[in-house]
Order: C-alpha cells, then structure tokens, then sequence
DNA sequence: TTGAAAGCGATACCAC
DNA sequence: GTGGTATCGCTTTCAA
C-alpha cells in the first residue's frame, strides 16, 4: 500500500505538505504542488479512508436510512436513493445505506461509531420514534418528512398540505363537485405517516372551502382493494368526477379498471396523479400530475446535510410549494 | 467520546484485554469479562470504526454497486439491495452504495481508500469492464451475473441459459407449439447484459429440440413498446398460444392488452412470466412463473463475499437451477 | 512556504 | 489469563 510517506520522500517533501497539496488548507508554491501531484500520480496513491477519518474526523460517509419494505412504494424510494448517491459523490461522500428496520439504535450505532457524518432519514412518521435519538446524537440530520415535534431538527418535503388542497383546487376550478382521494394504504395511515395525513388533511379541507364534496379512502398496493374501493366509489349517489390518485402503486390498476368499466378519462372522469413525473408519463397514457419531487428532495437533503457539516446552521423546515403539471387526464367536467 | 482506554480504566484492566473482550480472540476469566462488559455499559462505549479500520484493516463495510438507471428494473434491483443490506447486517456489515455509473474508476476508488472489504457487483454485462479491474483490486468480490470470462471472479445468478429452456419446456409439454418471448429492452441487450442473452440462447435451443415454433422479440418498458410488439407476435400466420414474459415492467400493460384484445388468460393464451415471486402474485391475476430467486440470490452473495473474508475461497461461479410454479396461468392448449 | 511530531483510537504482537 | 506498547496512515498544531 503507498502511504503519505511514500509520497512525501518520492516528492522530496515533508508528509504534511502532502496533506496540504490535498486538502489545500495551506498555500503550497507552485512547484511544490507539482512534485507532490507528479508522485502521486506516479505511485497511485490513495488516501486510507480509515486513516483519514480517525485523524479529522470526518468519514465523508453520508448515512441514507431508507424504509425498504415493500409495503412502501419502491420506485419512489429508488429514485431518491439514485439522486442522493449522485449529490453526495458531488460533495465527496459516499452513501452508506441503512434500513429503517435498524430502527434507533441502528441509528445511535453509526453515529457512535462514526461511520457516518451525517445522516438522511426518510419515511418519517408523525410522532417519529427515532427524532429524539437523531437530536441527541449531534451530528447533522436531515428529515425527509415532517414530524409533528421537528424541534430542532431540519427537514424537507413536498408541503404535502398545499398538495392535497391544491389537487381539489385543480379539480373544483374544472367545475367538479364531487371527487374522491384515492390515497396510499391503510398501513401508512396507521403508522401515522405524516406525508399521508398532511395530504388528507389539506384535501377535505380545500374541499369545504370549495363547497366540493370529497370521499376519501385509503387503499392498499393490490387489484382486488383497488377494485373494491372503486365499486364503493362509483356506486355513490352523486357521481364522482374527479379522482385523486395518491398511490403511486394503483396507477396501472387503476386506468385499466377504469377502462374495464367504460369509463373513459377524463370524458367520465378526470384523473389527478400525485406522483413522480416520469411515473405520471409511464402510464398508459400520460396522467395530469402533482408531481412528487424525488430527485430536488434528494439532492436538497444532501446540500441541507453539508451545509451543517460546514458549520451549524439553524434547523429549518422546508415545504416545497406543489406543481401540477396537466397532461391531459383532467377536464372540465361534462354537464 | 469514550474510548477503549476509558473502559479499560473503569474496569481496572488494560485496553488490550478490552478489545479482546471484544474480539474475543483470545481467552478471558469470566470475572474480567463481567467488569469490562459492565464498563462498556455503563459508559455507552462504541469503537470507533476508523481507528480499527485502520489497526485491523477491516472495515466491517460491504461495497454494493447498483445500477441506477430507470431502465432495469427498479423494485427487482430494490429487493436485492434489501436483502443485501439485511444478510450483510447478520454478519456486521454495513453497506456502502455505489451506482454503476462510476464505473471502473469507482471500484478502484473504494478499494484503492479501504472504503470496504468486499464488494458484491449487480448487472454485470457480457464483456464486463470492471471485471479486469475487479480482478487487480485483490478485494473479495461477488458478480450477480456472469460476464463471458469470469476468470478467477466469483459468480452467482439464476441459470437464465436453463431458465430459458425451461420456460419452453413447460409450454411445450402442455402441448404449445408456437409460442413467444417478450424479452427485456433493446438496450438491455445493446449493452450486452449477460442475463438476457443466455435466456435467449437456451429459449431458441429448447424451442428447436422441442419442435417448437418460436419468436422472440425484445420489448422497451412503455406500453407503446409493448403493444407493438404484441401487434407484431398476435399478427403471425401460426397462432401463437404461448408468451414467456421475461420483462418485469411490462407485466401489467401486457395482462390489460390481452384483456382489451379478448383474449383469456390461459384459455386463449397461456402467459409465464419470469420475475421475482411476489411480483407474480401481485398482477390483476396471479401469473405462473419462472422464479427470479432475487432474495436467495442477495444473500448468497454475502455469504460468498464473507467466506472470501475469512480465507481466500477458491472463485465458483454458481447457477441457480430454475423453478417454475404453477398459478394458472399457462394451461393446455386448447384444441 | 515548509517541516517535525503529537495525536486520533483501535489492534495485536511480545512479554510475563 | 493479562498487560505494555508499537503500529496503522493521516491531520494539524507548533515552530521555523
């Protein structure tokens, strides 16, 4: 293995001057720099990460904690994992991926082990058994999701509120008065997810605001509850509109049950995805969409981590104000 | 911080024979035992994972390298990730993620820093450009796939080559004698991804000794993509009364075209679909199909990985046999 | 602008 | 069965 040391005697310098050419925490004269970066070159020389991190301090290690249960929909949580991984390498990190399963002592693991700098969270619930531990832990944390209590923490979503009002908006400027919240599954509700009741709650909310009448409904990844919750849907005295998908899970579902039914989109009923955007154009025709930022939410997460790294900032939450992006899935309503 | 010489202070012993409580390389009096474990308690110690990287050179970090594209297929590629990390963290690993995109440079990267032990490489192509770098790393490694020279790397996958020749095989014993293969993208096999052409190579091979009349057709994930190619298949002289899905993201689209086209599944044509378990199960309908052992597969590989750890292992490349289960969806032909 | 050397916190060898 | 301590490879202070 060539250390710092074989750089250092091949370049004719001291090791600390190797540092510096590396971390440019010193002004080097120009020829110096040269030697050191030619003997480096030369010999292949790596940093020992190990080394490096029990000197400064620092892994340059990002911990992602992930929720990787199936129940929990898949491609969305991929993507973010995917834009997370670039941004961080864009700041020299590497990505040390731990599952919510860990839970908080996986959490107080890493940290006291100093695997990791600082740490991302996702799939946060309401009342989030693992912020007490990620406040205490004092090192850079950054929530994807709100808690009811952040205190102290930083966090970032999509201002899932807005979202639910915004998608009755949408619907009640096209004159419909009578939609339906296909939301996410039981089981997020019941964890307390708090994306799922902060979207539910704008959503009824708007919809008395806007004299619409809403139903909504949890349901879960699979045909048959799609199915089930469409027959209740649709045999309701006043016909629904307007139907809000915010179950990435049941979109394909979803369009081919419509069709079965003979119901045309959005002829008979307009269709409101909330959803990531390629997701929303993956379907069998393109879905009018709230789009679920993934990616600006991974990398914002990232840049929000080192910015702490850099030097304590104060905790903030960020809402990402909704987009909808029309695709031609909703309409005006047919009188 | 507490480290191991506050511990050993507490309980009144050496900081060697804390790490050897910890290690448990060497033999210790119960009595000591208790008092040092006690300590550790007590003060909440945790080694620092930089300091024994560097004394052990042992990370206790599984490298993973994904690709993140969106055009494999995500929930496929997550499942392993998951049963990854969950096998690793049996053995006390962690995982580091890294994603295809770095390519060779990112291998010798982690490697060249001691960012891990081992690395376990996903979607390995035919002519591999990491494998000759893999092969110099002197790390532990696990290919999921296997590339046309694995010389000296250690392999493991599904038999697609007898995957393929199964799938046939079933058909044809139900008495099918044109049937189809709905493969993956043309981009999975423009860049050479071993897996899909050893499922071709033993698909044609089986279809030719079996007499059977076969047509195979590589299919892009949208549903323009899909119906095409089912326009192209449904149109030949020769009724085709069999279709191999071996393409996760069209599983869906292709059920509800089938559908809009009236034809029965199986009645009018038998369907096998070549995906992880669940996802066979958790279609409108339940499919019969050739199992992609996405999990066995993951935590093989750790365990492949880990037995390199603990002693030079001599390379294998492993093939898991295939297995079809039966759902339904493939059934006699209709005569 | 550069060098010397004291740590960082473990492990594991050598002694006893 | 236990202790002392050199060592791992780097960062960073102190000195020049």
């Amino acid at each position: 293995m060539v250390t710092i040391v074989d750089v250092a005697r091949a370049a004719g310098v001291s090791p600390s001057t190797v540092s510096y050419v590396l971390s440019g925490k010193r002004t080097i004269s120009k020829e110096t720099r040269r030697r050191v970066e030619r003997s480096i070159h030369k010999l292949g020389y790596q940093p020992n990460a190990g080394a490096r991190a029990l000197a400064s301090n620092r892994t340059n290690v990002l911990a992602l904690v992930v929720p990787l249960r199936t129940d929990l929909n898949v491609p969305v949580v991929m993507q973010f994992v995917a834009a997370t991984v670039a941004k961080a390498r864009s700041f020299g990190h590497d990505v040390l991926l731990l599952t919510k399963d860990e839970g908080p002592d996986g959490l107080r693991r890493v940290a006291g082990s100093s695997l990791a700098d600082a740490m991302i969270v996702l799939d946060v619930e309401s009342s989030e058994p693992r912020v007490p531990v990620l406040r205490e832990l004092g090192r850079p944390v950054v929530l994807i999701g709100v808690p009811t209590d952040p205190g102290g923490l930083t966090c970032v979503d999509l201002d899932f509120t807005e979202a639910g009002a915004a998608s009755v908006t949408h619907l009640a400027e096209l004159g419909h008065r009578a939609v339906a919240l296909l939301g996410p599954s039981p089981a997020v509700y019941e964890r307390g997810t708090s994306y799922a009741d902060r979207f539910l709650a704008g959503f009824k909310q708007a919809a008395s605001s806007n004299k619409v009448r809403a139903t909504t409904m949890a349901c879960a990844p699979t045909y048959d509850a799609l199915r089930t919750c469409l027959d209740t849907l649709l045999a309701r005295r006043q016909r629904i509109t307007g139907l809000v998908a915010h179950n990435e899970a049941v979109l394909g579902p979803l369009l081919s049950e419509l069709d079965r039914r003979g119901l045309s989109v959005p002829g008979d009923i307009s269709v409101l995805a909330v959803c990531p955007p390629d997701m929303a154009e993956a379907q069998v025709f393109p879905l009018t969409s709230l789009a679920i930022p993934v990616v600006e939410l991974g990398e914002l997460a990232v840049e929000m981590a080192m910015r702490q790294l850099d030097g304590p900032a104060r905790p903030e939450v960020r809402l990402l104000s909704p987009q909808i992006t029309d695709r031609g899935s909703t309409g005006p309503v047919a009188s």
